[in-house]
DNA sequence: TTGACATATGAGACCGGTCTCAAATACGTT
DNA sequence: AACGTATTTGAGACCGGTCTCATATGTCAA
């Protein structure tokens, strides 16, 4: 009962030491490899066993070159899309016997540079990150030429050749618009939490995210194959959490000529929407449609049910661990891009614009 | 631009050859520790700018025998209020310059104690476990025996003397229970997500969480004080995702005696409950009254918005980090429980029950 | 000029595994 | 019995850092 907490830990050299072999032989037995006699087996495991031997995986990774660990940079993982897609990536690794790191990088260029950083200093043996600028992305060539592999999630970045697994989110805008341009709308908003101090859309230079720029772009191509002129004058950016949500979506709503549908970029952005149309009395869909991109949970229990375009974000961690995986144990062809499915799913947040 | 991927990465010897001085001197430069003139310095920094070197923690680690990091278990990234929690865990980690690794056990008992044996042979300084059940501690206890500090988060072990965070759910769901009884309620159900193949509450031995069996005590508790005869009786475990939620929900509310007020032990159980209600055609809170635990960002925009009590995840996850970094590094003093509050926000889901 | 003391530096052991290589032992065959 | 081959084993180098210790150099006072 006097055990002390042991403060050095058993090696393999106290189990070789105390199974009466050499410590070649126990690492061969406890590392299964190379060839041991059964009786050698014996003799080890019942030793490990008895000393509670646990392997150092610092010291074994150190001469392998192998961590059988993947880094993974997020966004945020409050957002439950991440959430999903973590979870997705979490279970690809386990069935290969791979470990995750996680890093949030709370959508900020600078701490993804450090978290890459600390990440190939662990010696991960591959990452997943979801680049939060398109701009800054020194740190993610950096990964390429140290050799390790990289993919990226959710979003992509131009000029870097790398796996990505991303959603069709150009198509999805474009079918999402043209499904409230079909109900009849001609004022739509798309509203984004993107960084920006100005809310009005100028141009592609104020677009840090790729994801945003496809979904901008699917927007205006629907818009002017409706015919409507300047599709982009209802955008707005950086309606993130910061309380500015609230503002602008409000300004948006009471100037005059107010779009009649909006196009949320995520479910916070939807959530703040909603929020700020029940503060103004407007109701939905009477007053005005809304469509949401991601199914949260939440979506389905209000009143009304809002329109949403799903995506699959466990599949897109699953399949992005799957791929850097493959690259870290397998062959290295050329990069891909994967690009997944949505799916819009119809409720009732979206009817005929109001008369004006 | 013929510069191929390297397979060797530059090591600190490298650099001391480049620079001209011994391996010993440029460890002490870029490891910040021992002396070295300032011209040394100075030659040492231009070579490893100019290799592009950067240390190999695991060689860093393993020496030093600090890894710098910290191993989180905890039950399932999907949910939002462990999103918060990580994330709290995440930023105080930052701050005090760790990393952390994640694993995620689904409050699966086996592979939380998979989780726990991979972080411990990662050699990472300590951890932080959500446990997935009371039962199952052998892991537990191992940690402990390692020498390694351990904080549980949200929930305890009983006969596991180490730290611990947790909400004052006993106090939470007395309170609670007393809200819907000084409405008028008199048949008040609790329901929870706990694995059980028997959905009927018969005692402790069922109950692997102590916050469930927390929350348990706080609704007796309150019920035997207002003189209610068999609190327990509408008390209904394993209303889990797998859909069984929605059949056990429906057959209690369909019973001649069903009650009329329900106290939802998570966010997730009490979307179920919402889904299901509105399918039975029953309204909230005419029909029945309903408080859920967790403040979920949808809670407030449903029809009718729904009594929650708020607990602080985010707080319980950096204070949970915040303590076992001071352990790791710090004095070891004795074990200590943390409870933070949790708080009532009252909405418009309760109101007196029907007259039946 | 010399001794005392601080500062700077290099050689080499060490952490706990893996892995190469050569020696030892076992086994089968003629 | 003798030889060839396969299997098992141990010694020791190695991974890339840290750290101890002894030596070299510099500074200042006597």
């Amino acid at each position: 009962m006097m055990k002390k907490a042991s403060k050095r830990l058993v090696t393999i050299s106290d189990v070789a030491q105390s199974a009466g072999v050499s410590k070649a032989t126990a690492a061969r037995v406890l590392g299964s490899y190379g060839t041991a006699s059964p009786d050698a087996k014996e003799k080890v495991r019942d030793a490990a066993k008895k000393l509670g031997y646990q392997a150092n995986e610092l010291a074994r990774s150190m001469t392998t070159g192998r961590s059988k660990t993947i880094g993974v940079v997020v966004g945020d993982i409050e957002n439950q899309y991440f959430g999903q897609a973590v979870r997705g990536i979490s279970d690809a690794a386990r069935a290969a016997g791979f470990d995750v790191i996680l890093a949030n990088s709370g959508e900020n260029a600078a701490k993804e540079k450090t978290a890459v950083r600390v990440l190939l200093g662990k010696r991960v043996d591959g990452l997943i990150v979801t680049p939060a600028s398109v701009f800054e992305t020194q740190h993610l060539h950096d990964i390429q030429r140290s050799g390790r592999p990289l993919v990226l999630l959710d979003r992509t970045v131009p000029g870097l050749d790398v796996d990505a697994v991303v959603t069709d989110d150009r198509h999805a805008a474009e079918a999402a618009t043209k499904t409230l341009i079909d109900a009849g709308h001609r004022r739509i908003s798309y509203i984004t939490a993107t960084e920006s101090e100005d809310p009005i859309y100028r141009g592609p230079h104020q677009i840090s995210l790729s994801t945003v720029m496809e979904r901008i772009e699917g927007v205006m191509a629907a818009g002017r194959a409706a015919g409507i002129e300047q599709p982009e004058r209802y955008i707005r950016l950086g309606a993130g959490r910061g309380g500015m949500g609230d503002k602008i979506i409000a300004d948006l709503l009471q100037q005059t000529q107010r779009p009649t549908a909006i196009l949320a970029s995520d479910n916070v952005v939807a959530l703040e929407v909603f929020k700020t149309l029940r503060r103004l009395g407007m109701s939905i869909p009477g007053d005005l449609s809304l469509i949401a991109f991601h199914d949260a949970d939440w979506t389905s229990v209000t009143s009304p049910p809002i329109t949403v375009i799903a995506q699959p974000a466990y599949d897109l961690g699953f399949e992005s661990a799957q791929i850097l995986i493959r690259r870290i144990t397998g062959t290295g062809d050329v990069a891909s891009r994967r690009v997944l499915a949505t799916k819009l799913i119809t409720r009732q947040s979206v009817a005929a614009p109001p008369k004006l």
